[in-house]
RNA sequence: GCGGGCGUAGCUCAGUCGGUUAGAGUGCCGGCCUGUCACGCCGGAGGUCGCGGGUUCGAGCCCCGUCGCCCGCGCCA
C-alpha cells in the first residue's frame, strides 16, 4: 500500500464500496456525536466523509484530531445508511469507516478559518496566505487562473506563435513607469532593471526573424497599486507579429480573447465582434478611453446649444467663452427619481472637484416637451428640443450637464455616465462587453512642463505617410497633436485588458518621432541604442500587443480585486507579509554591491 | 505625497447620551450525545478597546497627535 494514499479525497464513488482505501488530507470539519464521529477529510480534489465509532480501533486517535490537522486514514468504503446521503457532494453516497489513523501534521489554533466563506481582513489573509489559499473560493480562483493560462497558451500555439523567454535582468528602459533596480556586483555603481514589459526584446525577436512571438511574461513596475493594478509585478500575455497591419493583429487576437472568455464565462454573453471606437469618439461618447459598454448611456456634446442667444445660463456661457465645452449625459427614466437622486449626483460632482452637475428633467405638458429643475428656466423649448434630440432623451428622462475645460468636462461626464448607469440600474452586469479603442493620438501636450510628450508608446507607428511624417515641423503644435498612431487598446467592461501598436521600425523615423518629443539624436542613441542599431539592419514591419492576464482572470472569476486571483500578492504598500519582503540585508551584501543606504531624514 | 473608511477576544462584529464587572457569534478547552454534514446541548478560559497624550469625578465613546490596513487621487507610455 502506498505510504500516504491509494485514493484522493474526491475520488470515491458507489463503485468503490467494499474496498480498503488509504486517504490523506486536512480535517475540514469534525462532528463529534459521542458515540459516532465524523471527519470531512479534504484535499485538492474534494471532501470525503470519514466515520469512526467506539468499535473502531482508531476511535481514540480520531477523537484527538482537530481542524486543519493533516492526517492519514485507513478504512473501508461503505454505503451511507439510507437517508444520510449528501447529494451536494460527488462523494456523498459513500463514507470511509476508519480503522487506523496517522497524524502527519498537527495544526495550531487557526488565525484564519478555512471553513466557510466569511470575509477576513487583508492583513490576516496575506500573513496566512497558505491558509487563505486552502479556502474554497480562492482555491477555485487560482485553479481557474491556471486553466485560463493553459487555454491562452494553447490558442497562441495553435495560431502559429512561438513561446520565448526574455531576460528578467535587463537595462533600465524608456517606458513610463518607475523601474525596479538591481545593483550590479561586478560593476560598481551600475544597475540592472527588471523589465516593465519585454517590449524591446520582443521587437528584437521580430528583427531576428522569428515571425510570431508570445510569452506569459512577468512585468515589473515600481508604482503605487490599485484594486485593478497589482503592486510591483504582474503578468501579461505578450504578443508580437511580423509583416502585419493593425487589422491583422485584431483578426488574430480577437478570437483568442473572445474564445477564451466564452470558454470560461459560465454562459455569460461575450461580445461577438468587438466594435472599434476611435479614441476621440470614445472620449466624446463615453468620456473615457476605457468605456464600459454594458452601460447603454451615450454622452453628447451640447456646447453649441449653450452658446445660443436664446439660452441664458451664464455659468455655462462663461465656461464656453473661456474655451470650455458642455457635455450632456442622458439619464433614462430619471424624471421619476426623488430630488435626492439629483442632489447626490451634484454632491458627488463637487467632491470630484467640479463646480457641479447641472440637470434638466424632461416632462410632457400637453404634448409639449418642457424642462424642470434649477437651470431649466434658462433653456427655452427650441434649445431643449436640440438637447433632447442629441441625447435621445424624451419626457420622463433627465439630462445632466458637465461643463468645463475639454479634458476635464469629458472625463467628468464619463464618470457621471458610470454613476448614473449604476444608480438607475441600466447596465446588464452579467456580460463581457468588449471593444477596441483605436487611433490614439501619437503625442499629447504636457501642460506642467509645457512640452510635447508621447501619449502612449514611443515605439508606435505614426499614422502618416513616411515622407509627410519626416517633413513634419516639430514646432507645428496643431499638426503634431492632431497626429494619430497605430496604437490601440482592448477594453472590457471598463477595464483596459490589452494595449498594443504597430511599431515604428524605420530608424530615421524613430529618430524623428523622438525629436518631436524633444529628444536629441544623441539621447536616442544612448537610451535606445540597441533598438536603433537593430533597425539599421533590416527590420520587418511588425506589431503586437500585451494583455493583462491578472485582469482577464479577475473578470472571469467575477472578483473585484486582483489579490483574489493571485497566489501570493503583496499588500497596498508593496510588502510581502508572509515572507517579509522587502527586508534589510547584511552589511556584507551591501559592501559586495557597492551600496550604502541613506535613509530619509526624519523631520 | 494627498483625501476617505476602518482599527474592541484567535477570527467576524455589537457597544445607545461619556456612567456598574466591555458583550454576541464563531473558534479554542472540558463535559454530554450512535447518523451528522454550518450537528446539537451544558460549562469554561480568553481583552494593553492599535499606540501616546489631553479634557472629565469618570473615556471603548469626546479632543489632539501618531501607527497600521484597505479604497481612491497623484503616479501607472
Amino acid at each position: 500500500m502506498h505510504r500516504y494514499r491509494t485514493k484522493t479525497c474526491g475520488a470515491l464513488r458507489e463503485a468503490d464500496i467494499g474496498t480498503e482505501v488509504r486517504l490523506s488530507g486536512w480535517c475540514h470539519r469534525i462532528r463529534d456525536h459521542g458515540g459516532v464521529l465524523f471527519i470531512d477529510l479534504r484535499d485538492h480534489y474534494g471532501l470525503t466523509q470519514c466515520v469512526a465509532d467506539p468499535d473502531s480501533p482508531a476511535f481514540q486517535a480520531v477523537n484527538e484530531a482537530r481542524s486543519e490537522w493533516v492526517i492519514r486514514i485507513d478504512g473501508k468504503v461503505r454505503r451511507r445508511p439510507a437517508g444520510t446521503e449528501n447529494a451536494e457532494r460527488p462523494t456523498g453516497q459513500v463514507e470511509v469507516y476508519v480503522t487506523a489513523v496517522e497524524v502527519l501534521g498537527p495544526a495550531a489554533e487557526l488565525p484564519l478559518p478555512v471553513f466557510g466563506d466569511q470575509e477576513y481582513p487583508e492583513e490576516t489573509r496575506l500573513t496566512y496566505r497558505f491558509l487563505d489559499l486552502r479556502r474554497d473560493k480562492l482555491h477555485a480562483n487560482l485553479m481557474k487562473r491556471t486553466a485560463i493560462i493553459d487555454s491562452l497558451r494553447r490558442r497562441m500555439k495553435d495560431g502559429g506563435f512561438f513561446e520565448f523567454q526574455t531576460p528578467i535582468l535587463t537595462a533600465s528602459s524608456p517606458e513610463g513607469a518607475r523601474d525596479f533596480l538591481v545593483p550590479s556586483r561586478l560593476h560598481a555603481g551600475r544597475f540592472y532593471a527588471l523589465p516593465q514589459a519585454p517590449q524591446q526584446f520582443k521587437q528584437l525577436i521580430m528583427i531576428a526573424g522569428f515571425d510570431r512571438y508570445f510569452q506569459i511574461a512577468p512585468c515589473f513596475r515600481d508604482e503605487d497599486p490599485r484594486a485593478d493594478r497589482l503592486p510591483g509585478e504582474f503578468y501579461q500575455l505578450d504578443v508580437e507579429m511580423s509583416f502585419v497591419t493593425q487589422e491583422d493583429v485584431f483578426q488574430t487576437m480577437e478570437p483568442v480573447i473572445r474564445d477564451t472568455f466564452e470558454e470560461f464565462a459560465d454562459g455569460k454573453p461575450v461580445t461577438g465582434v468587438f466594435p472599434r471606437i476611435p479614441y476621440a469618439e470614445a472620449m466624446l461618447k463615453y468620456g473615457s478611453d476605457k468605456p464600459d459598454l454594458r452601460n447603454p448611456l451615450v454622452i453628447a456634446d451640447v456646447t453649441e446649444v449653450f452658446s445660443r442667444e436664446d439660452v441664458s445660463f451664464n455659468a455655462f456661457k462663461n465656461v464656453i467663452k473661456a474655451g470650455g465645452i458642455v457635455r450632456a449625459i442622458p439619464a433614462t427614466g430619471a424624471a421619476a427619481q426623488p430630488r435626492s437622486f439629483f442632489d447626490k449626483l451634484n454632491d458627488w460632482a463637487r467632491s470630484e472637484g467640479a463646480a457641479g452637475l447641472g440637470y434638466i428633467i424632461l416632462e410632457d405638458e400637453g404634448g409639449q416637451l418642457v424642462g424642470k429643475g434649477p437651470i431649466a428656466k434658462f433653456v427655452p423649448p427650441e434649445a431643449l428640443a436640440i438637447v433632447a434630440e442629441r441625447t435621445g432623451c424624451r419626457a420622463g428622462d433627465a439630462v445632466f450637464f458637465a461643463a468645463g475645460e475639454e479634458g476635464k468636462a469629458a472625463s467628468l461626464a464619463g464618470k457621471a455616465r458610470n454613476r448614473i448607469g449604476d444608480e438607475l440600474g441600466l447596465s446588464t452586469k452579467d456580460q463581457f462587453a468588449f471593444c477596441w479603442i483605436t487611433d490614439f493620438p501619437q503625442y499629447e501636450w504636457n501642460e506642467d512642463e509645457k512640452k510635447i510628450d508621447f501619449s502612449h508608446n514611443p515605439f508606435s507607428m505614426p499614422n502618416m505617410e513616411h515622407d509627410a511624417f519626416m517633413a513634419l515641423d516639430p514646432v507645428d503644435k496643431d499638426a503634431i497633436l492632431g497626429l494619430k498612431a497605430f496604437q490601440y487598446d482592448l477594453v472590457c467592461n471598463g477595464y483596459e485588458m490589452a494595449s498594443g501598436s504597430i511599431r515604428n521600425h524605420r530608424p530615421e523615423r524613430m529618430v524623428k518621432a523622438f525629436e518631436i518629443a524633444g529628444y536629441g539624436e544623441e539621447e536616442v542613441m544612448e537610451r535606445f541604442g540597441g533598438m536603433y542599431r537593430a533597425f539599421q539592419y533590416g527590420a520587418p514591419p511588425h506589431g503586437g500587443m500585451a494583455a493583462g492576464i491578472d485582469r482577464i482572470v479577475m473578470l472571469l472569476v467575477g472578483a473585484q480585486n486582483l489579490r483574489e486571483v493571485t497566489l501570493f500578492p503583496m499588500n497596498q504598500r508593496a510588502e510581502d507579509l508572509l515572507l517579509g519582503a522587502p527586508s534589510e540585508v547584511t552589511a556584507k551584501q551591501l559592501r559586495e554591491l557597492h551600496i550604502r543606504v541613506a535613509p530619509p531624514m526624519k523631520a
